[in-house]
DNA sequence: TTAGTGACTGCAT
DNA sequence: CATGCAGCCACTA
């Protein structure tokens, strides 16, 4: 659908864009759609830097393979990503884990290929 | 060009 | 289950 113009960076934010409100996905998953499957935690510096450059995208609907939060340290960061989720109707259990299965979000297109 | 960084992951314990 | 750890990767300075 793109030409190999655009960078890892740039897939990234344009698949996090196409998340629905209310859905989720993971880190690994953005990163296989994106065209490097090994590439998750690329995907979460990304979603560092979206935030703090104040980039438009919905990056709090990006959660870990284990259904929860990543915080490491970032508690403020967390919790915000907390709320918002909750706000969309997204619910976390006592471990702070949501039904990933039923919230899973995947892309009906296959947006990027070799 | 290179080394440092970290919102990840799968597997072993 | 929960933890720990090594492997992986794109982005930055």
């Amino acid at each position: 659908m793109n030409s190999g113009q655009d960078s890892f960076a740039d897939r990234v934010y344009w698949l996090v864009c196409q998340i629905p409100h209310g859905m989720v996905t993971t880190y690994g998953q953005i990163a296989t759609y994106a065209g490097s499957p090994r590439a998750a935690r690329a995907v979460g510096n990304l979603m560092r830097l979206s935030l703090k450059n104040g980039r438009d995208v919905p990056w709090h609907r990006v959660i870990n393979a284990r259904g929860a939060i990543s915080s490491k340290g970032d508690t403020e960061r967390a919790e915000l990503q907390r709320r918002l989720l909750e706000a969309e109707g997204v619910a976390f259990d006592e471990r702070g884990r949501c039904n990933l299965e039923a919230r899973r979000w995947e892309s009906d297109e296959v947006y990027w290929h070799e």
